[in-house]
DNA sequence: AGAGAAACTTCCTATCGGGAAGTAGGCACT
DNA sequence: AGTGCCTACTTCCCGATAGGAAGTTTCTCT
């Protein structure tokens, strides 16, 4: 890693990543992005906000947030952790942060079109969830019934 | 009722399941499916095994694996993290064990529909991982810069 | 008899996430 | 003037969890 130009390097490693490899940037990617934090605020981000519209696609609509809006719309997340992400998640181009200085200080976060390509993906995991939770929760019973 | 179909039963329990809020079902299903080693396994059983074809989509071919092999392919797990991950999966029907009596034993791994649906969404993951890694290396140049 | 192989299981430890409390800095009310 | 509250963090502590390594079981081959 010394005398190619970064966007060479680039070019060339693209057909090289392969998750599987443990010592493979992609690799570290994909552990990151499987989080449950991340793929739970890129939903929040993306727009599929509320409950519903589970299996249709609908319009994105993605929209900036506040801090304290996404903390309340991720039930559970603890702010060391909503922090932790949002940073990782900007350190990577998801998103971005935007700090306004308003009375008490505002700072509000929007998806990149990088991100916004990536909740493609989680929205999709969630939807996945919520649509088979019923078959889930039947084979759950039926494997505990057969395991007693 | 319980005379219900299932899929009218699912079709039901969509409005219902929200992964947004901390105590839904299907919140704790999607932090479990949210995890590196289930999408890494998920991707083996499905089919993508090897390198290479980040970007366009090919056709599946879910292939049952072997216990030995799946460590092999996902370099780094750990057989404790591999063993609890894919008895997760049995329990929520997303993959088949099957145990053959043979020299010393062999234990096989299959996806099951429900599981192969998921994969759609897992290969997605991997698929983004490998195809956006250089833009996310660049984004990490940026923001260093920016910060330095 | 002893080695070896597959698929775990157990134990120990390093790391990580959650909970709670503390911080900055500006306004607003008494 | 001082007390308190607001957002968006940061820090600290501790219990849970992931990883590494070694042990287990059962059978076969030498």
């Amino acid at each position: 890693m010394t005398t190619m130009k970064a966007a060479q390097k680039r070019a060339q490693a693209k057909v090289e990543y392969n998750a599987f490899l443990a010592g493979c940037p992609s690799r570290q990617l994909l552990d990151r992005i499987s989080d449950k934090w991340v793929v739970l605020i890129l939903c929040a981000l993306g727009g599929d906000n509320s409950r519903g519209q589970t299996g249709a696609a609908h319009a994105d609509t993605p929209k900036a947030m506040r801090y304290s809006e996404i903390s309340r719309l991720l039930a559970g997340v603890s702010q060391k952790m909503l922090t932790q992400t949002l940073r990782s998640l900007e350190h990577d181009g998801l998103l971005t942060r935007t700090v306004t200085p308003t009375v008490p200080v505002t700072v509000s976060y929007e998806l990149t079109d990088l991100g916004l390509s990536l909740h493609h993906m989680t929205r999709g995991l969630r939807n996945w969830a919520q649509t088979h939770m019923a078959e889930v929760l039947a084979n759950r019973e039926n494997y505990d019934a057969r395991t007693s």
